[in-house]
DNA sequence: CCCTCGATCAC
DNA sequence: CCTCATATCGAGGG
C-alpha cells in the first residue's frame, strides 16, 4: 500500500526495428547491408509492403509499409538483403524477453510483439533515478541475451513514456522527470502523441493546433465537438502528460481474426471461403490453444477501393469448434455478397465476445431454468 | 443493455 | 501500389 500515493514511473520498452535485427543476430553479415523484413501478398512474385527495414535500408529512405517494389527501386545496387517475415521466429525471441521483463518490473503491458508499457512506482519508490538505473539494467540484460538493442523512455504516465522511447530511438534512453513534463511535451508536433494518427493530426491542424502543447491549451468544448468525449478528455489529459490509464499486467485478448489477401479479385463465395480455409484453421488453432469459446463471428472484406465491409453474428451461446466458424461464414459472405456486388480484394475472419469459465453457463443454471 | 457496423489507431 | 492484427469508440437500432 506504499504506493498508494507515490506519483507513477512508467515505462515504455521499444526493440529497435525488431524483425530486421532479429534477422540480423541470426546473420551477423547482414548488418552491414540494408535489410527488408517483408509481408508478401502472393499474389504476384514481388507484391506486398515492407514491414521492418533496418536503419542501413532506411537512410536510403526505405520506410515500413511500403510497397515491396519501391523499396527495391531506392536499394539499387546496394546490395539489399529481402527476407519473408518468418513471425514464428520473431514471437519465440519476444516471449523469452518478455518472460525475462515480467521478472524486472512490477507491472507489465505488452502492447505488440516488440514493445511494451511497464510500472515501476513501487520497486523504485517513485524515484525516477533508480528506475533510470533499472531502464539501464534492462538495456543491458536484453543486449547480453539476445544481442538486441532497445529503446526506453521513463515518464510519469505511458504517453509520456511512450513519446520518451520514441524519441530515444535507436538505443537509448530518456528519463523526462515529472517536473520536466510540460517543457518536454509542449514543443512536440501533435502528431508525436499516442492516439493521434493521420485523421486526428488533420482535424487539429483544422483548429489551428499543431503542437501538444497548443493542445494542452485547448477549449475542451471544442475538442469534444471534433472527437467526441473520451477521445477528447483523453487527448487533453495526454498533452499535458496527466493521462492515468494504468500499466495492466492482466490483459486477456478479446478477439482473434486473420485476413487474406486473395489470388485475385472476385465476388464468388465458394472461392472466398476456400481461400480463407487457412485463415479459419489459425483462428480456431488460437481459441484451441488458449481454451477460449466466443460468441460472435464476423466476416470481414476488404474491397478493390480498399474500404472494409464486415458482417456480424453472435451465437446465442459459446461455440469452439471449426464448422460454427466455417458455417457461418459461408451463411456471412452470401448475406454480404448479396447487397453489394463489389469485388472483394482481401477477406477475413474474426471471432470475438470470449466467455471465461466464471461467466460461463454451467449445468445447475439450465436445471433453474 | 445488447448487437451491428464503420472508423481510427498503430503494429 | 496498397500486409496484417487488435482495441476502442460512437452511432444507430432494438
Amino acid at each position: 500500500m506504499k504506493s498508494e500515493f507515490l506519483q507513477r514511473v512508467i515505462g515504455h520498452i521499444d526493440l529497435d526495428y525488431f524483425y530486421a535485427q532479429v534477422e540480423e543476430v541470426e546473420n551477423p553479415a547482414l548488418k552491414e547491408r540494408p535489410v527488408i523484413v517483408c509481408v508478401f501478398s502472393g499474389r504476384t512474385e514481388d507484391r506486398g509492403v515492407v514491414s521492418t527495414a533496418n536503419y542501413v535500408a532506411r537512410g536510403f529512405g526505405v520506410r515500413s509499409g511500403m510497397p515491396i517494389v519501391n523499396a527495391k527501386k531506392l536499394l539499387q545496387g546496394k546490395d539489399p538483403a529481402v527476407i519473408r517475415m518468418n513471425h514464428e521466429k520473431y514471437e519465440v525471441v519476444s516471449t523469452r524477453i518478455m518472460d525475462a521483463l515480467s521478472e524486472k518490473v512490477d507491472v507489465l503491458e505488452p502492447t505488440g510483439i516488440d514493445e511494451a508499457f511497464f510500472d515501476v512506482t513501487a520497486s523504485t519508490s517513485g524515484d525516477f533515478e533508480r528506475a533510470r538505473t533499472a531502464a539501464m539494467g534492462i538495456k543491458e540484460a536484453i543486449l547480453s541475451t539476445e544481442h538486441l538493442t532497445a529503446s526506453v523512455g521513463l515518464g510519469r504516465s505511458k504517453a509520456v513514456a511512450k513519446l520518451g522511447s520514441d524519441l530515444a530511438k535507436p538505443g537509448g534512453l530518456k528519463v523526462v522527470l515529472p517536473e520536466q513534463t510540460k517543457d518536454f511535451l509542449g514543443p512536440l508536433a501533435v502528431e508525436k502523441l499516442y492516439g493521434v494518427g493521420p485523421k486526428g493530426a488533420s482535424l487539429l491542424k483544422g483548429a489551428h493546433i499543431s503542437t501538444i502543447g497548443q493542445l494542452a491549451g485547448a477549449d475542451p468544448q471544442e475538442l469534444e465537438k471534433l472527437f467526441g468525449k473520451k477521445l477528447s478528455v483523453y487527448l487533453l489529459e495526454a498533452s499535458k502528460g496527466n493521462d492515468s490509464d494504468p500499466v495492466r499486467g492482466d490483459l486477456e485478448p478479446t478477439q482473434f481474426s486473420r485476413i487474406v489477401t486473395l489470388k485475385e479479385d472476385t465476388t464468388d463465395v465458394e472461392e472466398i471461403l476456400s481461400q480463407l480455409e487457412t485463415g479459419v484453421g489459425h483462428v480456431h488453432e488460437k481459441l484451441s490453444s488458449s481454451g477460449k469459446s466466443f460468441r460472435t463471428l464476423t466476416a470481414i472484406g476488404i474491397l478493390t477501393d480498399l474500404s472494409t465491409k464486415t458482417k456480424s453474428k453472435t451465437y446465442e451461446t459459446p461455440v469452439s469448434d471449426e464448422e460454427s466458424i466455417r458455417g457461418g461464414l459461408a451463411e456471412l459472405f452470401d448475406e454480404m455478397s448479396a447487397v453489394s456486388d463489389k469485388q472483394f480484394r482481401r477477406v477475413g475472419v474474426r471471432v470475438s465476445g470470449f466467455t471465461d469459465a466464471r461467466d460461463q453457463k454451467s449445468l445447475s443454471d439450465f436445471l433453474q431454468a
